[in-house]
DNA sequence: CTACCGATTGACT
DNA sequence: GTCAATCGGTAGA
């Protein structure tokens, strides 16, 4: 496969726009279980369809980084819908796109994908082989995809080098699941998890409290 | 300044 | 299944 300019890669895969993001959490979600997830580099461009996400909301959520207000480090979050909200914990890096309207303070984290282009870039970029590993928990995903702090408050819907793409539902995806988040420990189990059932790109345990199908629109 | 801790991961039983 | 390494963000003295 030919190495594509950042421009090629842009016409051939336009990035989702800011009103996409614009709307509410749960909905921006759910709709972007299936599309891609693109970040081009000189060194050559990562691809990945997402199969994994969270919502966190704002005010709402304890679990949420803007729940006790504005911080230095989630400054971005009440930011513009559709710029990056990169941030660290436990020395690695989680990605989330921006939600809602400016000041919301609401986001989705992306947890997983499954890896399309820049498999051998991924791979060294994490230093491992096996291709399910790559990019399932978002800390890989970040890894693989090279994202780190740097990334934090990127504008995902202009001309940049980072951005997601991809048409809305296909039904080779199979069904969408819900669940209870993977790693927050909360009083109220709320469904804020996200993910397409059967795949095998999705990370944590194959049990979580409030496992269900989700209906499509 | 110190102390605590988490939207994790990888190694291990 | 269990567990600890890891370190920046946050709150509090």
């Amino acid at each position: 496969m030919a190495r594509l300019r950042l421009k090629e890669a842009r016409a051939e895969y336009p990035a989702l726009s800011r009103r996409f993001y614009n709307r509410d959490t749960v909905d921006v979600a759910v709709d972007l279980l299936g599309r891609q997830l693109i970040h081009w580099t000189p060194q050559g461009m990562t691809s990945g369809r997402i199969v994994e996400v969270e919502a966190y909301l704002a005010h709402r959520d304890p679990a949420c980084h803007t729940y006790r207000g504005p911080t230095p480090r989630n400054e971005v979050m009440f930011g513009s819908p559709g710029r990056a909200y990169v941030y660290s914990i436990h020395a690695r890096y989680c990605f989330n796109t921006v939600t809602e309207s400016v000041g919301e303070g609401s986001a989705v984290l992306i947890r997983a994908v499954e890896p399309i282009a820049g498999i051998k870039l991924m791979q060294a970029r994490r230093g491992l082989l096996n291709l399910r590993d790559l990019a399932r928990g978002p800390a890989r995903l970040c890894e693989a995809f090279g994202l780190d702090r740097r990334y934090d408050g990127l504008d995902l819907t202009g001309s940049g080098r980072l951005w997601l793409s991809g048409t809305k539902w296909s039904a080779k995806m199979g069904r969408i699941m819900r669940s209870a988040r993977v790693g927050v420990t909360e009083p109220r189990h709320r469904c804020l998890r996200f993910f397409l059932a059967d795949n095998e790109y999705v990370s944590g345990p194959r049990k979580m409290p409030g496992m269900g199908p989700v209906k499509r629109n």
